[in-house]
DNA sequence: CTTGAATAGTTAGTTAACTAACTAACTATT
DNA sequence: AATAGTTAGTTAGTTAACTAACTATTCAAG
């Protein structure tokens, strides 16, 4: 969900909004369709060998962990809910990608286990994949790539102002 | 989703796949996961509203338009199928925020309208919103938010290295 | 002027996220 | 040792995205 809005409507809020500003909701917007694009690209990306952003991610922390995997561990090491691994293992179980197997010492928990196809599966996506995020990226000269990142640091310590419940008064007063 | 990796598993990459470049691969990281962080922000600021990302963006739209709108110039706006706006006009005229008409000279098409529970809304919402909106910028100082408004553009001209369906040679010498 | 293509909106089915509620199993406290 | 609380995984229902297919309407070309 992308939106361009057109010159005349940012006059218009410029006036009727005090706190309305204008660099910000410019570069918030910049940053909000860049993410479109890069997400919708990154789909595209996954769905040439069947995949989804999820389920690449699962497949890809399988590839590299060096302990058993639970799905509750994916939960938290991803920040989403155990309801919605239970919907990618499930897919990808369906798929014969991964396997559930009961937990050796703990009767409630499950190891999660790439199965030979989908070992095989993200041997070659790798190459591909690490390519082409070179290739993202390659734009972008290496001090850029650091600034970027820490543009987005910045940006990412904020987000309190944003889902915060109610604003601090050093946020209103900051003018 | 989003994913934190090992040192560890980093290394390995680095000596298995000669493509893996890591400071690519750290900066699209840290632009993913920021991403996340700011989606889940918005959407936890909607939530009081009881709005999404989506219905807000409709009622911001309809709020602002000069003309009147139609479903398919939603979809064309946002870049979204029509089906999708199907979907959100669906729940917004479930709650009485907007409603739709019959187009006056062409009766494929539909015109959206705010009603006045749509517009009293949007109304307070916005000075909340751009407020907040500036505090989501507020860490950056007007240089960094053009800098960071122009990396982004950098990075959004290169998608395309992600989604192609074959790489340019261009790209691949591009080591 | 008829017919074939294009456009607008909806519907059906899938995926991936969420919350809430549930069962089973473990743990700790009295 | 029984019970109360916590943790793990699943299920059901919602939202928002997608594609594909459908209906109704408009438009354009012969």
């Amino acid at each position: 969900m992308q939106v361009f809005p057109e010159r005349e409507a940012f006059q218009a809020l410029e006036r009727d909004f005090p706190d309305f500003d204008l660099e910000s909701v410019q570069t918030c917007l910049e940053f909000l369709n860049t993410t479109a694009e890069v997400y919708a690209a990154f789909d595209a990306h996954f769905e040439r060998y069947g995949l989804s952003a999820g389920k690449f991610t699962i497949l890809m922390q399988l590839y590299t962990a060096t302990q058993d995997m639970s799905p509750s561990e994916f939960a938290n090491r991803a920040n989403v809910t155990r309801a919605t691994i239970t919907g990618l293992l499930d897919r990808l179980e369906r798929e014969e990608l991964i396997e559930r197997k009961a937990h050796p010492n703990d009767r409630r928990m499950l190891t999660v286990h790439l199965t030979e196809r989908g070992r095989v599966l993200i041997e070659r996506i790798l190459p591909d994949h690490f390519c082409r995020t070179r290739g993202l990226m390659a734009s972008l000269t290496a001090l850029e790539k650091k600034t970027l990142a820490q543009l987005l640091k910045k940006l990412r310590s904020s987000t309190s102002a944003l889902s915060d419940s109610n604003l601090s008064q050093g946020d209103l007063t900051n003018r």
